[in-house]
DNA sequence: TAGTGGTCTAGACCACCGT
DNA sequence: CGGTGGTCTAGACCACTAG
């Protein structure tokens, strides 16, 4: 089966982009799945009907947007990616002894609401469309460093209202895979300064207008559709972060 | 000319990796000029003796590590970093009819020092080394809107303190490049945010205390050897930066 | 040992750029 | 038009991983 029939896209564009939005389709609709080894390159070679390095060049475009990750000697997987820790690229987060911990999470409230402008344009819902919020606060060592307010639109993840929030576990999006079948693939972040509000400062356990970080994230699937917005408090002394420029 | 025989490198490192190293070492001892363009592909494959892919291949990782740049037609030219606007990252610069601009800057102080510990580490030099130390404050539409330390060793710049102040320009980076003949390749920044000092408070016309986000950046050469350490002031309320994860 | 990705080659043709 | 980088092919062999 020949690319070009098989596929409706640009026949102006050059063959591995064309095969790199094949795959890009693949991890989008489902068919190659996050965590799980894609066809070998030479089956997918024959597949398509193109050379081998035609189609090494469209998988390593994938690898460098992140949706995939070679191993040597194993095969190419979709990339599950590893947000795991990802607040402690901007907040020092350590333990007593030192050592990088990963913080416990604990939902303060959990409700049904309606989106405002701000939140229907960062989760591209309609206006008024019904919402789940969360706020929930972050510790180490049971001590509050971060408070978070986070917005879902209610239809995927409606089973979230049913479960008991102890049981959400510290990573929310493992828990999304779980329960609403949806995988987080990117975000993007935007860091302000600001003085944390009073809901947040008692959670924080801070004094009201206390200086924090305030990290604004939209999670996407991988078809780069929203599915979460999320703010992030953390108090202003203990914020780093490291960019490399050139 | 045989590659291996050539060139005194790791055996075992793949043909592209010490092909890579090879035009690294051209780039930084200056046999490759910044902004000047490189030996055509297959002049360069077939002065090393390998194939036009692996002399792509090496091209292709100094693309992405940002020393080369290519352009389609005309040739792969030695990068020269655009710096200009690298804090515009970071704050809202915008003049008064909210278009972007390059602040203006002027020098409050320039004075020789002699480098503490931390200095030392930052440049590399040895503790009480001599040092060139420079306070500037940049503004837009005349109101001040940075405040910069900023610390060089002073063998290379010595001509820096001959120089008036007023004849430095707005842009440091070319100013280097061309009194004291030291390109700026690439730089790492970290961010926190704290209170201004009180001589930032002054040159920044705020209160002395008030939140600042605070920029250090280490700027190196081509060989990665550190040539300036700086640490920018901007006020906390226009701070503003976006990260993508994945 | 079989299967995977990683390296390397040799050569063809295309698309873009400046003159 | 000549020279440059961009695309594509076909095939060989190496290095790593798992069973």
């Amino acid at each position: 089966m020949s690319l070009a029939l098989s596929h409706r896209s640009d026949e102006r564009l050059p063959l591995y982009q064309r095969l790199r939005d094949v795959f890009t389709a693949h991890i989008v609709e489902g068919r190659w799945r996050p965590g799980a080894p894609v066809p070998a390159e030479d089956a997918l070679a024959t597949e398509h009907g193109v050379a081998l390095g035609t189609v090494r060049k469209a998988l390593e475009g994938l690898v460098a947007s992140g949706h995939l990750e070679r191993r040597q000697g194993r095969g190419t997987y979709v990339r599950r990616p590893a947000f795991r820790n990802a607040l402690a690229r901007f907040f020092r987060m350590t333990d007593a002894a030192g050592d990088p911990v990963q913080p416990e999470a604990r939902i303060l409230r959990r409700r049904t609401g309606l989106a405002d402008a701000a939140a229907a344009a960062k989760l591209g819902a309609p206006l008024g469309s019904k919402t789940i919020e969360l706020f929930r606060v972050r510790l180490v060592d049971g001590r509050p460093i971060l408070a978070e307010e986070i917005t879902l639109p209610f239809a995927p993840f409606a089973a979230l209202m049913d479960l008991p929030t102890r049981e959400f576990g510290d990573l929310l999006y493992p828990l999304y895979e779980r329960v609403a079948g949806r995988a987080v693939a990117r975000a993007r972040e935007q860091i302000t300064f600001g003085r944390a509000p009073s809901r947040v400062a008692a959670a924080l356990g801070v004094e009201n207008g206390a200086p924090v970080a305030i990290i604004d994230r939209i999670a996407c699937g991988f078809d780069d559709a929203p599915l979460e917005a999320r703010r992030s408090y953390g108090p202003a002394e203990r914020f780093s972060y490291a960019v490399d420029i050139r």
